[in-house]
DNA sequence: GATGAATGAGACTTCATTCAT
DNA sequence: GATGAATGAAGTCTCATTCAT
């Protein structure tokens, strides 16, 4: 029956969920095509493979990280305590609410040594976020100090995330995003 | 013709460099059992299975960071800040040049959703860490300050190694490891 | 958005090109419409499937064959010999320019257990193949015998075809042809 | 149940079969594994894949010929004339009654253009073809002469079976051999 | 007439596991 | 204890064909 029942960008999310859940290696191409609503073949219509469909969930998560959420950080109408406030709301909400865990990391350690290709774009993503943060550390350091304390701060979140992952206790990363705030407005009153 | 003679433990050696290279889902038990020098119905003379055979190497490898890496912490004929840099030293060796990343990690975010038997055993591993880098601390922190800063340092270290492995770029667990040592001085200093 | 008026004609001439790129069985409907400038779904419109299309490519060769090259040998303004020749020539140009092999033949060995269908066609082919040839042959022999050489001399060339093909090197054909001329212009002299 | 059900010479042997009624890209795995008493998956066990299969097949049945079709030819306790005779008797025992057409040439056509593997070994048969012919001409021709009337004769033989597959008609072949050893005959006698 | 999304059967292949020897 | 043939379910992907628009 020949009628459209869906697109591409609709596929993509539902095809970020299964893959959340499932990981890359263990998630089908019938998975993604259940929860599609298509069957098997007809994936075939929209993506040449399971490996590009990966890549363009990819591509889209870290546009809509870009765009909606790292965006904040340019965002100079607010205050930088209350902009490094807004990212850390909106990752608890992303890392905690949807099914736990930070999919760039999961992906990427999964297919590190498979899947090159994947860790080019996931690569891009912790570009995009560490810039941001150094945007917003640049207002009390040094260029070159903001991006080193940006880096520390990206690899003591996803830290958090990961263990928040083993340890099932979304503690891990609220803990953890307090303190980087709370040194920020420390660092900041020191001026 | 029986090609090697060899044993549980040598299995679970070789086994642990191809899980580390592949990843749990990629490895095939055809994989494993080329490197232990057996075929792969043979395998099952020692373990009942894949799964099996994953558990009994995540345990033997905690077991080797409980014996090994963490004791350092307990050595108190050696000041805190040396069994620090000597933490952070042996950590160096093994993410960086075994083949890059944290096996426990790298497992544990693959197989979160699909291996229960598995996160248990790296939680262990996890609390075996945060413990023994909180032993250290204690020594200028009060206990439950200790505990809190033992699990950022985790985080951090474990963040940093992710980036790591993202970036194939080592510098990220260097700083860090740099950082913590520096910031554990300065604490010290200060009393 | 109509990308490009055709015909079935046209459509015929292009399938058969990649026909005889691919065989048959190698050969896919997408592979089709794409030679003819259009879409999968559109090749339906000019026929019920690819076996009725295969079956059309063969009428419209068989047809060209018939009226473009058979024809030759009926052409009594030229002496015999002068025929065979410019038989030999055109056949020359069908088997070697065009990416080599005979396309009746290969596609009537690809498919002769499968499509009885294209089998007639094919038949009917070597009928007034052979019948073309014998007519030129009557010149020297009689009736039956005359049939008789048409048969052995289309064999020859067919399985020189088949070793050029094999070989990749046209001189299989090119020596048979000769062959095949001289001995007529021998048995000419002999009477 | 792992009770040895067959090998691979038993496996290639069937699967001759399969091919020669089908085709080669007409034959499915599952054909061959029915044919075989195995499970597709079975397959796996002997055969890297189809293609490799058919490699050795292939393979398989060119050194068949040579032990023990090509090598009457060079067996000089029986005269020319005789060997010449065997020969097309052992041809037409292969072509006719084995369920007509010659394999090597339906598969070096359907897959010229595809596997250029198995061109080769085809090639190496036509080879040994040409030159176990060539050795019995070489008795009244010479050396030359041989070959060039061998590869005639490996072509007319061949454009005979194709036509007797056309026209599911054995006489083809049947005349085209007779000729042959006539023609060998009389020009035996001319010396 | 042209489209192209959807189908669904079926292709090749992989792999954890079993078990007779 | 070691083997390796066999299994069978499941994986990715292909393709001739249909049909609503």
């Amino acid at each position: 029956m020949p009628v459209q029942k869906t697109d591409r960008k609709e596929i993509l999310k539902r095809s970020l969920h299964v893959f959340k859940e499932k990981g890359y290696h263990k998630t089908t191409m019938a998975d993604l095509a259940t929860a599609s609503g298509l069957l098997k073949g007809s994936m075939y219509h929209y993506f040449s493979g399971k490996e590009e469909l990966m890549a363009e969930v990819l591509k889209m998560l870290k546009n809509h990280y870009v765009d909606k959420v790292f965006s904040i950080a340019y965002d100079r109408s607010f205050p930088a305590i209350l902009r490094l406030q807004k990212l850390a709301a909106r990752s608890e909400e992303i890392f905690i609410k949807e099914n736990g865990g930070c999919f760039m990391v999961n992906t990427g350690l999964e297919t590190v040594n498979t899947n090159k290709s994947f860790t080019t774009i996931i690569r891009d993503f912790f570009n995009e976020w560490i810039k941001c943060i150094a945007y917003i550390y640049k207002e009390i350091y040094t260029p070159s100090e903001a991006e080193s304390q940006a880096r520390y701060a990206v690899a003591e979140i996803e830290g958090s995330v990961m263990l928040m992952q083993i340890y099932n206790d979304p503690n891990y990363l609220l803990r953890t995003n307090k303190k980087l705030i709370a040194d920020f407005r420390k660092s900041s009153e020191k001026q």
